[in-house]
DNA sequence: CCAATCTATTTTAGGCTTAAAATATGTCGT
DNA sequence: ACGACATATTTTAAGCCTAAAATAGATTGG
């Protein structure tokens, strides 16, 4: 070592091992918190949980169409199976509907009325939860992490691309 | 920038709502599809998996003093009863043994030895897996979003500190 | 037409996770 | 000693999640 450090020696290169390992379980800790503080209010506050209210956001952005199973399966990045019991649960809780068409082995997902105006109330608060949690980090902060999350995404991206329903 | 943006107006201030939205899906697609890989990996090589590994890394670190059930579930941040699961489990593996001590309600968890030499193999592995993951980052970038993350952990600290088994 | 094959989904078995209730043990004041 | 309270853990019920097998409907070549 030159003066202190144990020589990062490849200027510009990529990080190593240890640099690695430090990074994910940072950014594991921080997702993990954000998971758990979110789950408990949705859980307290509309007796509702993550799964569910990222399905309804899904079948939100896909308006009147709704989703298929395959389609809604492959936007939340789970099992076919997954969302199987997901679409079982919220059309209980009255807040999605299928419909089907042509093809006899799909239906197609869509959120009812009261769907809708729940998953409007939620959205918002979510939001709300979400911007508070941030805080304490200046606008410039948070711009920084996005984009180098979004790099982050990339490097992944490029290791790997497989399917989850092998 | 002051020529184009739709103004930040509060310079330096915090992120609002949608731009934290944007940071906290990007967080979370990132360690989701992290988490996915290497499960497989650790499902695949090691027949094993992430709680699995993550109990088997505390108790490593802890040594042959070893930890309580209710040190373990601190560290990891979960409940009791998940511990208690992944204690039988483990044990069924033969990778820890429990001691007990002169209370008797509490159990010291701690490696065997074939755990130990299983847990050093799935560790190395685990390292490089994660490496790998962030090779097209460079080691500046990698060291900004550690940085950044420590951050955003601390802004989440400062917002709620809860506990699990309430 | 119809058998083979492909595609979309559900079912099944098992592991992970929590909250809440139950159990077991320890501690403390009297 | 003993009752009240506190602490450590396990149990239970329910939801989430996956991989693999099973089911059901569509498609296609002959």
């Amino acid at each position: 070592m030159s003066a202190a450090a144990p020589l990062p020696d490849r200027l510009g290169g990529a990080p190593d091992g240890k640099r690695s390992l430090r990074l994910w379980l940072r950014m594991l800790t921080c997702s993990t918190a954000i998971e758990q503080r979110v789950s408990q209010r949705l859980r307290d506050e509309f007796g509702s949980t993550l799964p569910r209210f990222d399905l309804l956001s899904a079948l939100d952005r896909a308006g009147e169409a709704g989703l298929t199973m395959g389609e809604a399966s492959r936007k939340l990045m789970v099992s076919n199976g997954n969302v199987t019991g997901l679409a079982v649960r919220l059309r209980a809780d009255g807040l999605i509907e299928a419909m089907d068409g042509p093809d006899r082995r799909v239906q197609r997902l869509r959120l009812t009325s009261l769907g809708r105006s729940r998953f409007a109330l939620m959205a918002e608060a979510h939001e709300h939860w979400i911007e508070a949690l941030f805080a304490d980090l200046s606008e410039a902060e948070a711009e920084d992490l996005t984009h180098l999350l979004e790099r982050a995404k990339h490097s992944l991206h490029a290791v790997t691309s497989e399917d989850l329903n092998r």
